[in-house]
DNA sequence: CAGGATCCGATCGGATACTG
DNA sequence: CAGTATCCGATCGGATCCTG
């Protein structure tokens, strides 16, 4: 009864791996680059400071759970910050911080990439659907 | 009974702006290179051309799922090419194209800065996190 | 060898209701 | 105004079984 086989082997393999990743700087930005609302909202901040209910309006469509959540992590992550007034009712300002706009560009950076090959996905995408359609 | 208000205007501007960004050319890239997986193959493929069962080895702890469901996508959006020798058993080999190491040094890029700014990153994080400990 | 198909638990994220 | 807390449907992705 052998119980470690090609399949233990993968496994063990996956921790590793796992580990790795989760280690590795490059994955760890990758990760919070996913976040689709990271980008807009880091992208929104670029624009100029501003207060919650501003940043709302700015990213229409967000909820206001996923903003929240979105700010704390670009607040953790010293890429903005949280600024409390103390006025009745409070006032909260955000405002991109040097390293994350530094990361804004790296972000601008993939977006103009994208927008000069953008043609070639599309042109890419549709001859690959045709090819499927005709079999 | 006013059906039409503010949540109303809100949920309209949520579907334009979904239409927005699922027409627009960054977004449709940054949700591309969201995948984890996307980054891990393009990254494995960019090390040279490789057969199905070599990419598991490369990218340790891939599914076979996750795998083949990754490789159509960026065959489909031209970033790869899959091709088919009759042989038996059949084999496929997978190769990166010109697009694909095109996208692969943006990915470089972002890797770089990842890298020269983890500190800083890591630096933020303890800091926050140190904040929320004390209260 | 290279996948297609299916099941199913886990995570994500929106909607809703409440608070200082 | 600027959140917090909770519920819950939808999607993601791994495991498993099967095929040319």
């Amino acid at each position: 009864m052998p119980t470690t086989t090609a399949e233990q082997r993968r496994l063990e393999a996956k921790v590793e791996y796992d580990a790795y990743l989760a280690t590795c700087p490059s994955r760890q930005l990758l990760a919070t680059l996913s976040d689709k609302w990271v980008v807009l909202v880091l992208t929104a901040l670029d624009e100029g400071p501003a207060r919650y209910s501003e940043l709302r309006r700015r990213i229409a469509g967000v909820s206001q759970k996923m903003l929240t959540q979105t700010l704390r992590g670009l607040e953790r992550d010293g890429f903005a910050t949280r600024t409390v007034t103390a006025t009745v009712p409070v006032t909260v300002t955000y405002e991109i911080t040097p390293l994350g706009a530094s990361l804004s560009d790296v972000v601008a950076h993939v977006k103009c990439w994208a927008e000069n090959n953008i043609a070639s996905v599309t042109a890419a995408r549709t001859a690959y659907d045709a090819g499927r359609a005709e079999g």
